[in-house]
DNA sequence: CGAGGGTTTGAAGTGCATCAAATAGTGTGG
DNA sequence: CCACACTATTTGATGCACTTCAAACCCTCG
């Protein structure tokens, strides 16, 4: 499935049905929308570069993105893999206009660009669209919080576990049909592990918890089970949904 | 080094030095000023517990916290250690006013607590404060991404390293003098590992860049050599104090 | 001086990474 | 529609990093 939505419009999109902009004012909407760029990225197309100055932020429409950071010598880490529905780069607004991280299409991607400069204008005066972003980059925090908790406390085939539960309905189904969102290699990085200790993790996570899996197609046939595995190792249990206030 | 030191004073507190309410209003100030509660917390306290009805925040006026989540079975993965002039549990607010981490004392610590529900009505009312506010939270999901990033590519080593340095003043002086904030058991779980291997890295980490260890005095020589063996592994190179724009 | 916590050291085990190579899958051009 | 090229994934063998368990040491403080 590498195909890409056509998209016949090429008109000026309709901003306040992206979550994003939900709480800005139309004068804002308006501007932006005459300024929006549309971008379709190839797998692998960078789309933006850690360091680099921010003049426009991106809503991704389709595909996923990866966020990363990369060291001299070519090692990356990746930070997060972002899918539709989602903004990035907003935030360089608060590191003088600097790219916090490098980004990246994980699997082909449409995005809307749309200049940096009236989002903080937008920031300031609307009250209620910097609570949104606060809100948001609350909850980001405390994803992130959670993710380095992970790492810290859970080992591989617990992490898998986890990110295969967080791609469920959550809603006390007995079993449930997965699909891996993208790359095995890259759900690896995207876990902190290599792709050899992906594979084998997997294997020991189905060979203990009994799930099967046919390619990126994952069946859990014992979700208790699944959950109890891997959230032993955590300090929030199973139906972990990120609940926010609103 | 365990005393606390004395305050004479038991009125209310002067906010407007506070950087985190510097851009707050001062009617919010005085409101809350006149709610402001000291505590003074023993080494262990717990101050908050991750899940429980957020109703204060906090604002550290002397020692260390350390903010935390821990696992059924109690084993618990550090999130951050704060020191004066920080605030926590404020971003309660986002989390359906519950808590989103715990926090105990690290070191004796002096706090002040306010009521956490004006500070909702202040966010809202004051886009000067909700843009501080936001300017905080960007920062922080930066360290946060760092700190993942760290994780993922330095080695036990290189983390103690890359600590020490950001203990330095980075103003380029070619050797420094470091005394670490808190126990060592605290910054071994602080970079994610176990004391015992905190120890044995920070003797190799001795050996290789040639630093003098004294119980929590630690004198780095040759700054330049520390930075190049734990830099490396790192995508921000050494003078890597956070600078954020306005 | 003795108690208790923090720190170090030793010995052994586990988990993940690395290097190397085989296998499976996917997209391409003929 | 098939063979080839290329990439993703798996598997095997081995090594290193960190943990675990245990015990000694050290330092502070009553």
């Amino acid at each position: 499935m590498r195909m890409i939505e056509a998209h016949g419009e090429r008109t000026s999109p309709k901003l306040e049905n992206i979550a994003f902009f939900r709480a800005s004012s139309p004068a804002f909407q308006q501007q932006i929308a005459r300024e929006a760029v549309e971008l379709k990225a190839e797998r692998r197309k960078v789309i933006i570069l850690s360091g680099d100055t921010a003049s426009r932020f991106y809503f991704i429409r389709a595909g996923w993105i990866k966020l990363y950071q990369e060291t001299m010598d070519g090692t990356e880490a990746v930070i997060d893999i972002l899918n539709a529905g989602h903004v990035f780069g907003d935030t360089a607004l608060f590191h003088g206009d600097i790219y916090p991280y490098s980004a990246e299409a994980a699997e082909p991607a449409v995005l809307l660009s749309f200049p940096a400069a009236a989002l903080k204008a937008e920031v300031e005066s609307n009250p209620k669209f910097a609570v949104a972003m606060l809100s948001s980059m609350a909850r980001y925090r405390r994803q992130q919080d959670q993710e380095l908790e992970h790492r810290t406390l859970q080992n591989a085939p617990q992490r898998i576990g986890c990110f295969l539960l967080r791609l469920t309905r959550q809603d006390g189904a007995e079993s449930a049909v997965i699909h891996l969102p993208y790359d095995k290699t890259l759900v690896a990085s995207r876990l902190g592990m290599k792709p050899e200790t992906f594979s084998r993790a997997l294997a020991k996570l189905r060979a203990d918890t009994g799930l099967e899996v046919q390619g990126s197609t994952i069946t859990v046939r014992d979700v208790a089970s699944l959950s109890h595995y891997a959230c032993t190792a955590c300090s929030s249990q199973y139906p972990c949904r990120d609940v926010i206030g609103s």
